[in-house]
DNA sequence: CGCGACTTTGAATAGCCTCAAGACATGTGG
DNA sequence: CCACATGTCTTGAGGCTATTCAAAGTCGCG
């Protein structure tokens, strides 16, 4: 839709960071671009694995399907994070399925192509273990959390990370309340009530627009 | 304790693979050893993370501590199983426990001598990529699982994991029910009556020495 | 054999989910 | 610009699973 900067996805990823602007062009010059609305599907479970994928806009979100057909969030990707790269080594199909959220634009780079720079610039490949890296120490904290904390705290814990992460005490909740549900491993209505019920604590305030805002952020730190 | 063979720990572990006899012996030359005992520390949370260790013998398990005191199994290391890689480039310290559970012997490498060895021998930095893949698909797996399915599905696919990753229908558990429920997310009262229930509908068989039977394989699978 | 750790069993409780209905918001077509 | 349709959110009642606490039983090891 909008005019095309060179880079525009290349250089908002911290893996090509350190290039200089000549091999951001060459790598540009593979990538494909796509663009997707709210709904739609970025990759499928069981779909070949064959491209790491750039969201240079948007945001999408990441998840599996349990046995008994439940949802689980596991990411929420946003502009300059990347996807596909846990399995563009080995495991020849994907896992989780990725929906767009927002209008999303996306580029993508193939197996080959992106082993093929790595190679060429070795710095890449430890960018991708540092992002690797990340996601693993978040993907345990959040193992641990909703394998062993209640519910209202986890989502107590949700609410000051992302006000925290955002350095605002009022934010805007950047998902459904049923996406939010499915990344904490709950359901909506429970969302809704364990809200009321701090903002009846005086812990925080909901106003119009999916916005929470947060008074009291030590004693919400302290929710069990 | 037992005579250490040349490339002990080292020729043990898929990142080194490719790498020529000569090779190994200078990757051995700058590991240290270690040795623990059952119930022993390997590491703890904030602890500073500068080395990469290698199970070279026995299990030890990895686990997280959440807010409220309740522990979370994260890993369980076995033979050739590395640890320490998540944050070897960038994370200051560590964010989990490690700790025996059999006679364990242990090499480690430091951080800076383990940089120079991926600049040495890139197929390092590839295989190192492969482990962070693979444990990544794994966690979101079980992160999913104790999100959104019943102790009991969850139990059922632990077992015919266990059962078919051993090729046996009978096995003996490799973990105490108190660990194996904190690798689920639940209690060990609950392992306990989930086990009965299993043997009563026929699907296992209990014997004496934490083992376990399959009997049915499919059912199990169907639990909800 | 005896101690400590682990496990089993029981009873009561609590937290969360399910189902259902109504309120609210959002966006679409007339 | 309003009316309606669709999807989302809230609130309530009820039920169920899993946890908690407690005590007895079993295992393993010195």
């Amino acid at each position: 839709m909008a005019a095309q900067a060179t880079h525009e996805c290349v250089q908002l990823v911290p893996i090509f960071q350190e290039l200089a602007a000549d091999q951001l062009d060459t790598i540009e010059s593979i990538v494909q671009h796509h663009h997707y609305q709210p709904g739609e599907t970025l990759f499928n479970a069981d779909d070949p694995l064959d491209t790491l994928m750039i969201i240079s806009g948007g945001q999408a979100k990441v998840y599996q399907l349990a046995a008994n057909g439940r949802e689980q969030l596991l990411y929420l990707l946003q502009t300059g994070d990347i996807d596909g790269e846990a399995a563009l080594f080995e495991t020849k199909h994907r896992t989780s399925y990725g929906e767009a959220l927002v209008p999303t634009d996306v580029c993508s780079i193939r197996r080959e192509d992106f082993q093929k720079l790595m190679q060429k610039y070795p710095s890449i490949s430890i960018n991708v273990l540092n992002v690797f890296g990340k996601r693993l120490t978040q993907l345990e904290r959040q193992t641990t959390s909703t394998a062993t904390e209640s519910v209202e705290a986890r989502l107590a814990n949700y609410l000051t990370e992302t006000a925290a992460s955002l350095n605002e005490p009022a934010f805007k909740l950047p998902l459904k309340k049923k996406d939010l549900a499915t990344f904490l491993g709950t359901t909506p209505e429970t969302i809704s009530r364990k809200l009321t019920r701090f903002e009846q604590a005086g812990l925080i305030t909901q106003k119009p627009g999916k916005i929470i805002q947060i008074n009291d952020a030590d004693q919400l730190l302290l929710v069990e």
